[in-house]
DNA sequence: AGCACGCCGACT
DNA sequence: GTCGGCGTGCTC
């Protein structure tokens, strides 16, 4: 009898059917690896979604080349769950399955079981008498809610709690995911946590060879699976077996989500989704909650514990405010510093503490621009001016890559000098080592830290007190542990402040609160320096006072107001073409189809910030929907309307995608 | 998304 | 005369 199998592969389809020969028919089962032909020379490794008699009609049907596995290496809570991240964030299944580990055409490698050792003895990293309220709060809470919120101030000790919450979890034979925003973190903790759980403990992130995630996974699909994993966003799509509690640590950072590429999902609430398949618990962890967070655990659909006392007697460090401004009336501005800070920073180095500095921009000027004629020097594929780097002396776009020279010579009026406008992470370093000759610094930005080996050295480097002054982006910002910094400068709240984006308070919020938090000695006070044009403007003192609640309560009003989330879900629909007018055309066409069925919940077409990137011309869409409407129907609705579009044949190169709550 | 095929400019 | 630029179309 013919035997046909539905495949799963790595690219932007839902399945595509093989015929599996005679002598591969019984090891073609749901859930196993199979190599198969594709395209004119492609090999694929891919999963069998399901095995049918149904010849399909109309194509040419090639041979699945060989079963890789003995039995599935892909559970059925997997499946349910990679369905539910394409259902939910419009994708096809395909691109959900690039994100896992199997699709390598390598031997899965099945641990031993004698090479696990297990139930080792785990020492008690003692709690203090308030986190021990939080762990008993957190245990109570999780008896009628699900989902709890630790709101816990920074170093108030929240990673002992979930050490004390993940022995309990695996004592009851439980695994235990540990959700990581960034691989910077995992260093510090992994170390910390590997003390604890040695050998039950995997540590998984996309940075890892093949190699290494093949074997987190040969052991996940074992006898014996790991009891906790330590992961980044990717690690989601692992198998578990009886998952018991999911915690997300740093809960409001927007690097949860995927931007790019497709699946553009956000790691928190999809793991609330998989903690749910399992009849599992989360936790979700942070200093400064997401409003979206925050909003539902006032609601009392989540579980609240907080913590309010700083670990070890350390104190919160004190911002304070430079009008940026009066500074630069008075003259007291030197370069990207005010002369407060730069005194400051000496009175630091004086005592040999240590100095942070933030600027989220990387590379020396934003752009340059001709002194005489104002010509600004801009990337021939994408619809922005090029950042310069002046340790490569030359001129880079931040969307494509494009690298040029910089032009000796004006083309427009042959004049020979630029002004660098825009402050970047090189043009602080530069100047930081003219104000201080003698200090040593770091820089670390993208362009510093391009492996995690990099990332590591300077983080070791500047922890081990082989510099003096760290300098840089959001980097410098998450959760490190440093202890002699003396002083954190944010050099520019304003470039944050003013993004063109509801979330840009809320974000510059976290943002300050995290940089602030590396600031602080043990039985010492930390200052921070916030240097702003916009110093009386109520963010600002809301920043500096860390007044979380008055912040949330004013923005929640204009979110409530403007029908932003966490009062509206928003969906975003991007078209690209390389052709403008006939994207324009299309774009249109397809919002008055969307306001046939959605009406005014439909803004735009528009052009985003950026318009064009790699010679495609960019248009969005966005749609604000009401939280009552029912997001599957709202899915079929789009998908519909995006078939009629796309079915004309003018619109044959027009590529449509969604990014659903958009971070 | 890749990757091959195909049709027009600067090289030996 | 060809090498190679990237625009276009297909993938069971």
């Amino acid at each position: 009898m013919s035997l046909f199998a539905d495949i799963l592969l790595p690219v932007p389809f839902d399945s595509f059917t093989y015929a599996v020969p005679e002598s591969l028919q019984a090891k073609a089962v749901r859930g196993c690896r199979v190599v198969v032909p594709f395209g004119k020379s492609k090999v694929y490794t891919g999963v069998v979604i399901r095995t049918h008699s149904q010849k399909p009609e109309g194509v040419e049907v090639k041979q699945v080349t060989e079963v890789l596995d003995d039995c599935p290496v892909v559970n059925e809570l997997q499946f349910k769950f990679w369905q539910w991240i394409a259902d939910y964030y419009i994708c096809p299944l395909g691109d959900v399955y690039k994100g896992v580990v199997v699709k390598t055409t390598a031997q899965m490698q099945f641990p031993s079981p004698l090479a696990i050792q297990r139930g080792m003895e785990r020492e008690r990293g003692n709690l203090s008498p308030a986190q021990t309220q939080a762990y008993t709060s957190i245990l109570s809470s999780f008896e009628t809610k699900d989902i709890t919120l630790l709101h816990g101030v920074t170093s108030s000790g929240k990673t002992e709690i979930y050490i004390h919450l993940i022995n309990k979890y695996i004592g009851e034979g439980k695994q235990v995911l540990y959700l990581l925003p960034e691989i910077a973190l995992t260093t510090q903790i992994t170390e910390r946590l590997r003390a604890v759980f040695g050998d039950e403990m995997g540590v998984y992130h996309s940075k890892f060879t093949e190699a290494q995630r093949l074997k987190v996974y040969g052991r996940q699909v074992s006898e014996q699976p790991y009891g906790l994993i330590l992961g980044v966003r990717s690690s989601l799509f692992l198998p578990f077996r009886n998952l018991g509690l999911v915690i997300v640590d740093e809960e409001h950072e927007t690097s949860y989500k995927q931007q790019e590429p497709a699946p553009r999902y956000h790691a928190r609430n999809a793991a609330m989704m998989l903690a749910r398949m399992f009849g599992a618990k989360t936790l979700l962890g942070t200093a400064t909650p997401s409003f979206e967070t925050y909003h539902s655990a006032k609601k009392g659909r989540y579980g609240y514990v907080q913590l309010t006392q700083r670990y070890l007697g350390m104190q919160l460090p004190e911002i304070r405010v430079i009008d940026m401004k009066e500074m630069r009336h008075k003259k007291r501005v030197v370069g990207a510093f005010s002369l407060p800070l730069i005194e400051e920073m000496r009175e630091a180095l004086k005592r040999k503490e240590q100095v942070i500095l933030f600027q989220n921009r990387r590379g020396f000027a934003r752009f340059l621009e001709c002194r005489q004629c104002g010509w600004v020097p801009r990337c021939p594929h994408c619809d922005v001016s090029l950042t310069y780097h002046k340790t490569t002396q030359l001129l880079t776009c931040h969307y494509c890559g494009y690298v040029s020279r910089p032009a000796v010579q004006c083309p427009n009026c042959g004049e020979k000098h630029f002004t660098d406008v825009g402050l970047g992470t090189e043009k602080v370093e530069d100047q930081t080592m003219q104000l201080f000759p003698d200090a040593r610094v770091l820089r670390m930005d993208l362009d510093t830290v391009k492996t995690r080996l990099q990332c590591e050295r300077i983080i070791r480097d500047f922890s081990a007190g082989k510099a003096d002054i760290l300098i840089g982006t959001q980097m410098v910002t998450k959760g490190l542990d440093f202890d002699n910094v003396g002083v954190v400068g944010v050099l520019d709240a304003n470039t944050m402040l003013n993004q063109p984006d509801f979330r840009s308070y809320e974000r510059t919020f976290h943002v300050v609160a995290q940089v602030a938090g590396r600031a602080g000695r043990k039985n010492a006070v930390g200052r921070v320096f916030l240097q702003t044009s916009s110093a009386d403007s109520d963010i600002v003192r809301q920043i500096a006072a860390n007044d979380y609640w008055g912040m949330f309560f004013q923005q929640m009003t204009e979110r409530r107001d403007f029908g932003y989330p966490p009062f509206t879900r928003l969906i975003y629909v991007y078209l690209r073409h390389r052709d403008a007018e006939l994207l324009e055309h299309l774009a249109q066409e397809m919002a008055e189809k969307l306001r046939k069925v959605f009406g005014q919940r439909v803004l735009g077409p528009d052009q985003p910030p950026v318009s064009r990137i790699q010679s495609m011309h960019i248009r969005k869409i966005v749609l604000k929907l009401d939280l009552t409407m029912a997001t599957g129907k709202v899915r079929q609705e789009l998908v519909r309307i995006q078939r009629e579009v796309v079915a004309s044949p003018v619109a044959r190169n027009l590529n449509v995608y969604y990014d659903v709550d958009p971070q």
